[in-house]
DNA sequence: CTAATTGCAAAAGCTTTGCAGCGCA
DNA sequence: TGCGCTGCAAAGCTTTTGCAATTAG
């Protein structure tokens, strides 16, 4: 299954790229960091290179099985792209990431984009959020 | 003018504030990375050293003046914070960052963080195009 | 067998920080 | 005068890269 998914996005099957499609697919978080997935992984014994970790991202992301977002922070998160499309709401008190969908603006940024003689390639929504007191 | 903008920031307003609020406030362009600012200032013999860039960057950042932005590419770009509230678009042929605004989009995020319980504190919405050919 | 992948360590950005001296209020 | 700001250089982080050894197909 895993074994497929890498096939079908044209990479070699290696174990340190089937440790952590794993872990990206098992875990209930969607969203890590290199150093994240590093750790986890060193962490139940699973030996892998931070420098394969980042390697093994790049790939994934330029195959398509993962998004690479800049939120705040000094480091760049990884999601598997699986389930549909969605956006993001992060709590700035907890640092938790929401994910929800929104057919109002997926409907309305095509628009704009065309409006502006532009066509849409992909687009990064983000709500910075609090809790409601 | 300046002077006032930075005292009602409540900040001392210093010889490095004030060529770097003025450089934010006369160029066409609105987008800067510190480093541009650096080089900008340099290039025009106002000397001044790249970490008070950053550091007034931080300072105008807390006192609402700029906001900073983490689109694609290692650095952060700041945007002085005038005229009404705008959204972005990266094309990414060229690089270049058109401001828009959409009333649709403002009124539609407050309802989706509501309806999970958080108060919108802020948002960032980014539109990645290409021409359309 | 060949080309791609890995690990380590070193290097490369971008950004922050420590400290001594200078400048604004 | 006193506290905050500046500059420089050094340190810190995250991410990338060179290279020799290893592995998948």
């Amino acid at each position: 299954m895993d074994d497929k998914s890498l096939k079908q996005a044209g990479l070699k099957v290696t174990l340190p790229r089937l440790k952590i499609l794993r872990l990206l697919e098992e875990s209930t978080e969607h969203h890590f960091g290199a150093e994240d997935i590093y750790r986890l992984l060193n962490e139940s014994g699973e030996e892998v290179g931070l420098a394969t970790v980042y390697r093994v991202l790049a790939h994934f992301e330029h195959a398509g099985l993962v998004t690479r977002h800049n939120f705040e922070g000094g480091s760049a998160v990884y999601e598997l792209k699986a389930g549909g499309h969605h956006d993001h709401m992060v709590c700035l008190e907890t640092g938790q990431v929401i994910e929800f969908v929104s057919a109002d603006i997926e409907n309305i940024q095509r628009g704009i984009a065309e409006s502006h003689g532009y066509e849409l390639v992909d687009h990064r929504f983000v709500l910075f959020v609090r809790p409601k007191k």
